[in-house]
DNA sequence: CCAATAGTGTCTATTAGACATTATATG
DNA sequence: CATATAATGTCTAATAGACACTATTGG
């Protein structure tokens, strides 16, 4: 507390909050390659980067990664150096959607809990877990979250379960797709990380849809090669497919337009 | 904090915040009639609530009501209870939306401020109006926030920035109108409500698509009187027009689809 | 009959949606 | 030549978008 005027200032006999952590739910799509025999798109499951605990309370138990705000950052900073400290990423999309104040959801006494998510390559967190103590840090799919045996600490069942609310919502409206993709991809492996966050997300035409809808349009353009001739890939299949990028244009969606 | 398992914790040595309040961005749509001579749609205009402060800090500049958390409730709770304190109602749409926790923010300390908006209908605030001390509530134009003269108590000005971006995009895409509209209402009204908010928002064949679009139908759905004969309105117009309501079902817009 | 809102007519180009069909290249 | 992905063909009904036009009724 500054000290100028404080003395009419009449807060101070009432209780502070003991601490405001950040406390992230680090999403990542894992990709796993089954089919060996010809080529095939892989396998893709939307997974979440959990902490076991080595503190009271919830010791033993799987987390959320996080931790207390300080006074000198803002809690957006508390939470960028809390994903780094973890993952030791830096640059990926992170974003605060929400806070959890619910009297005594915190046995450490009065916590408001700061929740961000974050989507990161799988690649950069296979480092991650290779460096440390691996059996302290694990992925798992979100179906799997909240079966029997795999309770999780605080509330941070719930926090995981608006987090993928926010991402499925945001993967339909915005362009958060591509944080989950190279930079050049087919639509096909857009189409298939669409339907891993969004389990019923289905759109028989797609890729016509993506080529033509001139409305639409400006969300996606096709790579060209240095020729200026289309540039296609073909390592998921044996047809060549088109590349795409986002353009980075977004169209304002409406429901009165 | 509780007592038990307490000895082996290790929290305590650290600062805590001073205070964790709630703030709330209050808008309403004011209408004002000005033709007298015909019948006529209202002027419309975006307002904010704000509240003269008394107290040191920003002593007798405008800011947003608000008021600190405790802790034996959670944020929303403190939302909820500054919203009927500040303005006597209940039961209306309030949303959290963001945290603002910047270092040097509030002079009286650290403390981390948590930001909702509340959308208000302009007769209930017209009773808070006069029933308290008029001169210390204002109703000011979101257009001229900001201008020399009327600059605003801590961050407030830029809280209420994003709450606008805020309703901009959810007026587009959810049914948040509904809350600035009474039940029944003319496609004119519904139209003039959403450009009040989104000013750069135009639809030439408004009328038109809301009646046909099958698929976006299902948002809205024409009133019918007891006869089951359309029911209509001639408030505002010479010639009577169809009222609507909101069906509360919401089709699932994508960039993809 | 004017003003102000509430619609409808009309036209073309584009899109949606459902399904069938063809294309490509590698093991 | 089977397989897995990548498209295109085809058809109908619906929609978008622009602009002109008609409808209603109190004052």
């Amino acid at each position: 507390m500054t000290e100028e005027n404080a003395s009419s200032y009449t807060v101070g006999k009432y209780r502070t909050p003991d601490g405001a952590p950040a406390d992230i739910v680090i999403f990542t799509i894992t990709a796993e390659h089954t089919n060996r025999t010809t080529k095939s798109l892989p396998k893709r499951e939307l997974k979440v980067l959990l902490i076991k605990r080595k503190l009271w309370p919830f010791e033993g138990m799987w987390a959320l990664p996080g931790g207390f705000s300080n006074d000198k950052e803002s809690m957006y900073e508390t939470g960028r150096r809390e994903l780094e400290e973890e993952t030791g990423v830096r640059d990926v999309h992170m974003e605060y959607f929400n806070v959890y104040s619910k009297p005594g959801r915190d046995p450490r006494g009065w916590i408001i809990s700061h929740a961000f998510f974050a989507l990161v390559h799988e690649d950069f967190l296979a480092q991650r877990k290779a460096a440390d103590d691996a059996a302290d840090v694990g992925l798992f799919a979100v179906n799997e979250l909240g079966r029997p045996g795999l309770e999780l600490a605080f509330d941070h069942q719930q926090i995981i379960q608006d987090a993928v609310e926010q991402i499925r919502s945001k993967m339909l409206l915005t362009s958060i797709a591509k944080e989950f993709l190279p930079d050049e991809f087919t639509l096909s492996e857009l189409y298939q990380v669409i339907q891993t966050v969004v389990p019923d997300f289905e759109e028989a035409n797609f890729i016509r849809k993506m080529k033509s809808t001139q409305s639409r349009s400006g969300v996606l353009e096709p790579v060209l090669d240095t020729k200026g001739e289309p540039k296609k890939s073909n390592e998921f299949s044996q047809r060549a497919a088109q590349l795409y990028r986002f353009t980075g244009s977004m169209p304002r969606l409406s429901l009165y337009s």
